[in-house]
DNA sequence: TAGTTCTTGACAAAAACACTCGGAAAATAT
DNA sequence: ATATTTTCCGAGTGTTTTTGTCAAGAACTA
């Protein structure tokens, strides 16, 4: 899972859309201004949003961008896999299907692969919600409770 | 966390060592045509992961490079700190620790805080030794059980 | 001494990253 | 209508990181 800034920013960016009343509109440059990035790379990153589906842009005067669904629907891994290309760790697969290691099957394939999965399954845990709501700290660290219901 | 080939050579490497009988030194240029790695450039990895502590090279005829540590006492983490930076996925912490988005605190902070801690305590279970053994897959999905001991 | 092998540092091509720019399209306000 | 505001879209660009290469030296053994 890459991280760079483009994950940083999209999830970022798409806090301050949950921040705000529903519906409500967000230009930009408030975005821009509120955290310090710049605008115009700020609209790449919107625009592939959009056409993921994830937000909906609105153009003309009072336009912005809004979230596509309720905040608590929209996970993280969503966003990053939109921005980022995806993951793609285990890099011993070639055209084949196969491990480039000479010395019979790749060993740590299945490392990588169960890597991958963890992120995924972390980030594919945690809202917009949670995150405005600051419900995220201690995770990873416990095992799980189940829950009872 | 940067997934770059650094950090699989790194790990592939060590997974060469740890599959031959304690003690017997492995060549660089053995890894290097049996994984299909630059051999010059597995010489900066195996330097690096030398002066961690965490291998043993020996010079002369008949050298080569050994684990430091039983398979079983290194664990992957250990390894792709060493080549890796490490991770410093927050990104919104500046000099001053403080974060850079002017709307008060960072709200995104704690995520990226958690996500690496998580990513470190997964890679921090698995040793060499689980690799070699293929005793990796199935490690994410599930709730863990906690042990009784 | 000769032959291996690691050790170290400098260098370089290629890719990825982090933007920037110029314009077009759509919607609104005047 | 027209100007203004905003998103939309494609391409281009400089810097950094990645992924190596290369050459020379040091240490060790036979």
């Amino acid at each position: 899972m890459k991280l760079t800034t483009k994950g940083r920013y999209a999830v970022l960016a798409l806090t301050e859309l949950a921040l705000v009343k529903d519906e409500t509109l967000v230009k930009i440059t408030e975005i821009s201004t509120r955290q310090n990035i710049s605008s115009t790379y700020l609209e790449q990153l919107l625009l592939l949003l959009k056409n993921a589906g994830l937000v909906i842009g609105v153009r003309g005067p009072n336009g912005g961008y809004k979230l596509a669904a309720p905040a608590e629907n929209i996970m993280i891994s969503d966003i990053v896999n939109v921005v980022e290309g995806r993951l793609e760790a285990k890099g011993c697969v070639s055209k084949l299907g196969s491990c480039t290691g000479v010395s019979g099957r790749c060993m740590t394939h299945d490392l990588w692969d169960e890597l991958s999965r963890h992120i995924e399954l972390f980030l594919g845990q945690i809202s917009l919600k949670d995150i405005i709501r600051g419900n995220v700290l201690g995770r990873s660290s416990p095992p799980r409770i189940l829950e009872v219901k």
